[in-house]
DNA sequence: GCAAAAGTGTTCCAGATACACCCATGT
DNA sequence: ACATGGGTGTATCTGGAACACTTTTGC
């Protein structure tokens, strides 16, 4: 038995910040899940995540939990919603703050921390079974990132720093699981004004060269009306 | 210095949450607020809050704050976002849920709880000084609100169990600060199919009396497309 | 009969949808 | 020359915005 040498007069539950990662590869919308090391739901998937440290901010603890999985920084991250459930957590009452975090295919290096014995994406589609309430965590985020897509440029947040106009259908085909009339898809994400083109082109087959676009404030996500 | 029984392997924050309560009175968006008896900040006004019981779901804690400081049960809660600010608290590291409520006049029978000296309603337009971070949480609440009128019939959940259409008309006035055309505006209303006549008439004046109407699903918040 | 709020339709415009062919390149 | 994905315009539909007069009641 440990030492424990914090205390408090009242009841004080631990408090911890989970985070879905997404991202878009094989043409698919993938979640980066971690296999737990450490009892509880030793060897089961989970999401990646961690506790509150005492001068931490909880944002601060959400990017610090996420670039020790990923090594990424400065990636689109929001707070999603706190779970509290009495009893999520076997061991005591532990209230998680959930974050979700966009990034782009190609920033992607996972690595298993260290209370992790294996990190792996998997698609959207075939999740195993998740540790906790991960699996309504999950779901949530899915659900405010398909709400997000209509009235906002949350999507852009996959791209990376230059890409053609067919790769931005692609992911919103993929998220919305449906096909994208090309037309009206150009016409649409032009109108927006936050891309534009680089100058440069992308020769990656036997076919014409499509025209590379970058990002007008890269870090930004418009609202739409 | 009380006893402090409550200890811990690692440091952990104390978890509070607070409630961000609007309604609709004298045609002006309002707000909860109470006038702390106890340090810190004694005497500022706060939003309605307290700490979350070791058994209890967050959900529940913010209704049983709420049901304390109205006396209502069973209105509009959802929860807003999670402030965990180092600092936030002078006594010691206190993460809060903040949730925003919307409840219709009618039901308004305010009391102080214990642990205020007073609690009174204040026009968003004329907000006093807030303790802590109250102030940030009144404005994302705010803007939450502001988001969800346009896409979401959740500003019925400030009307009572029947109301005339030039009422529900008049809180889209007073939250969105602009006229609305009252042709357009009933047409849309209806077009929704959430609400039906009653069938009877509400006579209050000398003009023509206005039909009464009543929610379909009163509980229910429909999202628009 | 008059003051006061309730109730009611049509036209117009903008943004979304449906739809098919030519273009530039690599092999 | 042909296979492959890149690139482009027009007609139609639909939902929102603008706009003014008649109705029913109380006094």
């Amino acid at each position: 038995m440990p030492e424990k040498k914090y205390s408090y007069e009242y009841p004080h539950p631990a408090v911890t910040t989970d985070i879905v990662v997404f991202t878009i590869r094989d043409q698919q919308l993938k979640l980066l899940l971690i296999k737990r090391k450490l009892p509880p739901f030793k060897g089961s998937w989970a999401l990646p995540g961690g506790f509150v440290a005492l001068d931490e901010d909880i944002d601060q603890c959400a990017e610090r939990e996420l670039e020790e999985e990923t090594g990424v920084r400065g990636v689109y991250l929001e707070q999603l919603c706190t779970y509290g459930h009495p009893g999520r957590d076997p061991r005591e009452r532990v209230i998680t703050i959930a974050y979700y975090a966009l990034i782009p295919s190609e920033k992607i290096q996972i690595r298993a921390a260290t209370d992790a014995e294996a990190v792996d994406w998997f698609a959207m589609h075939e999740l195993p079974e998740l540790a906790f309430d991960h699996a309504t965590i999950v779901e949530q985020a899915k659900q405010r990132l398909l709400t997000k897509l209509d009235y906002s440029t949350i999507a852009f947040q996959f791209l990376s720093a230059e890409f053609t106009l067919t790769e931005v259908q692609k992911i919103y085909e993929i998220i919305l699981e449906e096909e994208i009339d090309k037309r009206n898809f150009r016409k649409w994400a032009l109108a927006l004004e936050s891309i534009e083109e680089t100058g440069e082109v992308c020769r990656d087959g036997r076919h014409r060269p499509a025209k590379l676009y970058r990002k007008i404030n890269p870090r930004e996500v418009e609202i739409l009306k």
